[in-house]
DNA sequence: TCCATGCGCGGCC
DNA sequence: GGCCGCGCAGTGG
């Protein structure tokens, strides 16, 4: 399945198509990890993320988010209990930004924030990562941070 | 190899 | 019904 990673909108899928789970979403090929929050490569780059409010230090703002890398977590706490390195998919985010690739992005329901949908997943479309930088987080260990904007449609 | 922004279930109120 | 904690599962990166 990796040998076809597709950048931009898949064929079938059109932004705001909702999925009940990430089985579905994983099956639709629209973000085919099962549980990771981004989806890609270091060769090739990241062609999507999901968002699920998560992560403590993420930020979401409609048409501009501040998505957070993986890794340094405790899995039971979620907390971020060691840094962040840029490898992996963190480096594919990055490899994204300098490529100028399209990331699709997708949102689960998160009750705190007015931009999630209120059940499932749904996918909101196709976003630019602008900038990326390494910085202290909340839990004051180095988290990878990725800005992105979402893609204006004609 | 090992990790990953799940998920269902049962207990409890 | 909703919340929470537990622990299993299965695949892609």
């Amino acid at each position: 399945m990796g040998t076809h990673r597709i950048f931009g909108h898949v064929p079938g899928y059109r932004e705001g198509y909702e999925f009940s789970s990430r089985l579905d979403l994983s099956a639709s090929g629209v973000h085919a990890p099962r549980q990771a929050g981004i989806s890609g490569s270091q060769r090739e780059g990241a062609d999507s993320i999901v968002l699920s409010g998560k992560y403590e230090d993420d930020e979401d703002h409609g048409n501009l988010l501040i998505y957070t890398g993986h890794g340094g977590r405790d899995p039971e706490s979620g907390k971020q209990v060691t840094d962040q390195e840029l490898v992996r998919n963190n480096l594919a985010l990055a490899l994204s930004c300098q490529k100028g690739l399209p990331v699709r992005v997708i949102r689960g329901s998160d009750p705190g924030n007015p931009f999630a949908p209120p059940e499932g997943y749904r996918y909101d479309g196709l976003f630019r990562v602008e900038d990326y930088w390494r910085e202290t987080g909340r839990s004051g260990f180095t988290v990878w941070r990725f800005r992105l904007r979402k893609i204006d449609q004609e």
